[in-house]
DNA sequence: AAGGGCCCCTGAAAGC
DNA sequence: TGCTTTCAGGGGCCCT
């Protein structure tokens, strides 16, 4: 299921093949996924163009197009896309946008080529590219989406289009600079919803699956049914910590294959060996050999140790009245000053 | 604002 | 063995 650093192992190893690249032809099998455009409208808007570079914000793909002006330049070599852009100053004519959810797959294929019948059958749209290779939309769930939005770029463009409103509502990025342990702090004292469900909420830090949310709290030591604005600040920073390093390092792994990920080249990733509580129930806590919890919450399984990720609260339940009691006045009477 | 439920959709796994 | 049911999951959307 591709969450963040499965969508960046994506990009970046079909960005590396297509980057530059003019689309020659546009084969859409099923109309829905490129709705509300017809295959039609679809394929007149995207062909003939080029692939300048492949971004990603969250967990959506951007194709950004140009006017096919200028030959494409560098073939993109191993630094990514981003590079590119220096010798040709096309105009940008719009961006193909594509969302995985969770079977999605992008692959670059040889122009013809068979690929096993589920993932010819699941086939829905096809890029074909000058140079006998095409880019080819895979997804088994159906869930997925190609959408195309005009010059824009901005969130205005993207909140206009039906299918990318959470385009324009994503929050930060979790490895930018916007994404600070001040701006972790602020977010999390205003909620006062549940830890977990609120690392899955795309407004809130962009490209946290169920997968990487787990495994953050996990290794912040955070129990998923926290409240948000309840946390204390030492936490807060372990959650800030856990969330960038275990983003970096399923990147740096390409990503968690548990089912049916791959990268652009069909490859699988290598993180789902270093998950630690993910899909791990009744395995033992790598910390305390407790046996991982699962549980539901916001309709998401969730795993978390319960001896490592305690529920403050839930253990308490005979508390001296006179200490609880001192605790507090003491706690109001700084609060005031 | 929070949270529950539903929906999309298919394949795998569990149940019978 | 083979058929049927359940479940998983990203994220939008509606309702309370």
């Amino acid at each position: 299921m591709p969450e963040m650093p499965e969508v960046e192992t994506v990009r970046r190893t079909v960005a590396a093949r297509v980057a530059g690249r003019r689309i020659e032809a546009v084969e859409v099998r099923r109309p829905k996924f490129v709705e509300p455009l017809t295959p039609e409208e679809f394929a007149q808007r995207v062909t003939g163009r080029r692939i300048a570079e492949v971004d990603r914000r969250g967990k959506y793909l951007i194709l950004r197009l140009t006017e096919d002006g200028a030959p494409g330049g560098a073939r993109a070599g191993s630094g990514g896309a981003k590079a590119n852009g220096a010798g040709a100053k096309a105009k940008p004519a719009g961006e193909i946008i594509i969302h995985l959810k969770m079977a999605g797959r992008l692959l670059v294929c040889r122009t013809g080529e068979v690929l096993e019948p589920k993932l010819e059958k699941h086939t829905h749209v096809v890029f074909r590219l000058e140079g006998d290779e095409e880019l080819r939309h895979i997804d088994l769930r159906h869930f997925g989406r190609v959408s195309y939005v005009a010059g824009a770029r901005d969130r205005a463009g993207y909140a206009a289009h039906p299918k990318l409103k959470g385009l324009a509502a994503l929050g930060p990025e979790p490895l930018s600079p916007d994404f600070t342990y001040e701006h972790l702090k602020a977010g999390l004292a205003r909620r006062k919803t549940k830890i977990k469900p609120l690392l899955l909420d795309q407004s809130f830090v962009a490209g946290l699956g169920n997968i990487y949310a787990d495994e953050s709290l996990y290794r912040a030591r955070i129990h998923p049914e926290r409240r948000a604005n309840e946390l204390k600040p030492r936490e807060v920073r372990a959650l800030f910590e856990a969330i960038q390093g275990i983003i970096a390092e399923a990147i740096a792994h390409r990503g968690t294959t548990i089912a049916t990920y791959v990268d652009g080249e069909g490859r699988r990733g290598e993180f789902a060996a270093m998950l630690l509580a993910y899909g791990r129930t009744g395995e033992k806590c790598s910390r305390c050999g407790t046996p991982i919890e699962r549980i539901v919450l916001g309709g998401r399984s969730t795993h978390f140790c319960p001896k490592c990720q305690k529920l403050p609260g839930a253990k308490r339940r005979v508390a001296p009245r006179k200490k609880v009691a001192r605790t507090t006045v003491r706690r109001d009477q700084k609060v005031v000053q």
